[in-house]
DNA sequence: CTCTTGCGTTATAGCTTCTAACTAGAGCAA
DNA sequence: TTGCTCTAGTTAGAAGCTATAACGCAAGAG
């Protein structure tokens, strides 16, 4: 708690700006990230529409916030799960994480969405967002680097989505790691999120199937991959 | 052509709901949903705004129907390249099928975004829609009930997620197919749904990862499978 | 104790969706 | 061909949005 209470002023300006974030959310979630508006936080807040611009330069930098802010949750929460789960089987651990991030996601089905919906159209992501993503996919690594068999280091066949892979594991300082391992949390990563994305965004519902046995299904299946 | 031309009124109403749709397809492309506006499609096509609303009941319908167009495309195209590729090996089939798809995606990312993206607020799939996806569905089995081995039909093994798949089976007039088909179409779906979207949406980039490379590795592991 | 700085105000421009009321003209029927 | 109907377009306007500008007040900084 050193950075925070600088100052009266900037405390009370921090509050602010964290109760405007927390209606944004509301209003994300009951109609979507067309549904927020300043205008409307502002009155909720029992002030005047333009009053909110002295705290963010713009609709856009409040979405910005959001997702930020969403970014770092998910990350928290599957790197807390990879965390909290060292000493059990790799395979629990997989396991487990991948339940931590669909119920993330399904506790809060409209931030994923922000995160990984359709992108919104004046947002680049910063530098320290992208840092978020990484620290989820580096605990994605970390527990497939403990469920992949030992004699995989020994393996050289290094395709080019191994050298793209070894590249950004070089820059994130996981240069360590066997190509297959990362190739393997690519997988993890983009099957979770097939899943849980169709699940989220209802498409799973006509067809009559739930979820949860899709989802399981699926880990079970990166589980029993060979490698 | 039975049912064209009607009548000149009818003909040229058809004509204009069409151009309205052409120029909201750009707009959807150039600045995504929330850029698409009914006023500035009627100023482009020389009317005022209100003039639009005898062609759509407002915007909600008009994305409806964007909607509504792009899941009978997508499932024309993956129909299409099933059926065109008969007499083919069926790994080679399945390949050029997810192929089309990803094609498909890549070509229009924000129409592939409107249907699997952030869902729109105001949109519920009509039955009409979820029969194009459906469709669709129907491709990637036919695929995979060549791709399964023959002995697969004497396997009796039934999880609860097999019976559902089953009952949807039923009702869409697909009960011979083995329930491991089945469940192999979900996570045909599921997976290529994975790579597409995060590729469509820009999460690769930050990873240096080329969405090809990822994406064969994904379809060359549904392929190698065991059933 | 003064003075700066920042928060909140109102006013306003320009955009949006969408409704209401009206006009002109195209197509249909006798 | 004549006459009627109905449709597509118009303008006007309400309500909402983002965002900027100009102004006052009050609280913290020095």
């Amino acid at each position: 708690m050193s950075e925070q209470a600088r100052s009266p002023r900037e405390r009370y300006r921090e509050q602010t700006r964290s109760e405007a974030k927390r209606i944004a959310v509301e209003q994300l979630a009951a109609s979507g990230p067309a549904g927020i508006s300043l205008n409307s936080i502002a009155r909720s807040m029992g002030i005047t529409g333009p009053a909110l611009y002295r705290y963010f330069a713009g609709r856009d930098e409040l979405l910005t916030e959001l997702i930020r802010d969403a970014y770092h949750d998910l990350a928290d929460a599957v790197a807390g799960s990879v965390q909290g789960s060292v000493r059990r089987a790799p395979a629990t651990r997989l396991r487990e994480m991948a339940t931590t991030m669909r119920d993330w996601a399904l506790a809060q089905p409209h931030r994923y969405l922000l995160l990984f919906g359709t992108p919104v159209p004046g947002y680049a992501a910063p530098e320290e967002t992208i840092g978020a993503a990484h620290r989820t996919m580096a605990a994605i690594l970390d527990v497939l680097a403990e469920l992949a068999p030992p004699e995989l280091a020994t393996r050289p066949r290094r395709s080019a989505l191994d050298r793209q892979l070894a590249a950004w594991g070089e820059r994130q300082g996981a240069g360590h790691l066997p190509p297959a391992v990362l190739r393997r949390g690519l997988a993890v990563w983009s099957r979770l999120h097939g899943v849980v994305s169709l699940e989220i965004e209802g498409h799973l519902g006509p067809m009559g199937v739930d979820g949860e046995l899709l989802f399981r299904s699926e880990v079970d299946a990166l589980i029993a991959e060979p490698w």
